[in-house]
DNA sequence: TGTACATCAGTGAACGCGCGTTCACTGATGTAC
DNA sequence: TGTACATCAGTGAACGCGCGTTCACTGATGTAC
């Protein structure tokens, strides 16, 4: 097996179902970027394969190789707010929307590794020029938490500059986060303990009993 | 210019300095390195150039590529060891040290963000299988790291886990650099007072008068 | 001091590979009459 | 209900590229006698 040959050959989508084959591709694509972690390790050629389609398939919905990654990124960026927005959903107070939100950045990421390094721990360049990130970010989960941490401080519950303590929170979970996917074979002290002090570290910069 | 077509055909070393050129084939790898940040963007070939000298040249003094980046990853090891331990060398308070080391760890990221980028965010299969990372660390800057904290706890000016509290420490101070060279183009607060709240952070965690 | 020889530090050409992409094509599916 | 035709969803072969690696070789440098 050289790069898994994936699928039988693929039966031939019906007249005006052409777009079922887009789908598979991006799916196939996530699978092979979920497994390698990293961009250019993943090729129109073996996502071909995985589909069960010859390459030149893959250029009917997709103008280039720069596109398809782009647009699975793309559902990552989605997955990752739309994961972490409904596990805070229902919170009303503050303070334990916070340290929800901390744990559930911390879960996503480790339970989808490569993910969360395509996110945030890859080269500037492998993003696609055209792509705001600093747009994608402020305008995803992470804007909810500075305005989160905003209402916090104009009720009194914390103190400091919001974006500051968000940007604070932020570094300490991305620490803990790719720290442990990054190097995994570390002796690291008992996980759920770590966590538990990173989440509890994290707000602490704005913490109005420190 | 394709891959730069480096230096000019390298005249050839004299009998018994062939190590010559070992030295001329890791310095130029560490370039590439260090301008890519990808182990896999650096070819035999594209080292070979930029030395001024044919691939099969390379084979004289590393047995296969995976030698070769390895030999610079060590490199970098120890430079990380050798600079941090120059910045925080003749600092005797403690908690001096502490703040110091910090400091020095986030300026040397930040510095070289490719080298920091291969040595802390990269995948765990771009590591030679041989290498223990984990005994690598430990035995470098983060094994002062322990000792000074336990050094802080045993002296009453820290408590808790000094294990614990050093990894915390190191997750902050990763979380700050990293982001900051994996995402450049956000609009970061200011760097200077992102770096002072983050050190402060940093070992809060064992602050006794917290 | 001169010459044959071994060795060292490389070179040059070639191998097989997988890659992104293009191009001309095919053949099943649906539609018009 | 039957048939000619357009279209859609692909295929198959080929391009040129850079890669890691191997192999047989070369020619300057130093050494033994």
């Amino acid at each position: 097996m050289t790069t898994g040959q994936g699928a039988a050959r693929r039966s031939r989508a019906r007249r005006g179902e052409g777009e079922l084959l887009r789908e598979e591709i991006l799916a196939a694509t996530e699978r092979l970027l979920f497994d390698t972690g990293d961009p250019e390790a993943v090729s129109i050629r073996a996502v071909a394969r995985a589909v069960g389609v010859t390459p030149p398939a893959i250029y009917l919905h997709f103008s280039d190789k720069t596109e398809l990654i782009y647009r699975v990124c793309e559902n990552h960026w989605d997955r990752l707010n739309g994961d972490l927005r409904a596990a805070v959903d229902d919170i009303d107070d503050v303070m334990v929307w916070l340290e929800a939100i901390g744990r559930a950045y911390i879960d996503w990421g480790l339970a989808q590794p490569e993910a969360y390094r395509i996110l945030f721990m890859s080269r500037p360049q492998d993003v696609p020029a055209h792509v705001d990130k600093a747009e994608v970010i402020m305008s995803g989960i992470f804007g909810d938490l500075v305005a989160a941490v905003t209402r916090a401080v104009e009720t009194g519950r914390m103190t400091g500059d919001p974006t500051m303590i968000a940007f604070q929170a932020w570094m300490c979970v991305h620490g803990l986060t790719s720290l442990l996917i990054s190097s995994p074979e570390m002796p690291w002290p008992d996980r759920d303990e770590l966590i538990a002090a990173t989440i509890d570290t994290a707000f602490r910069a704005g913490n109005a009993s420190a």
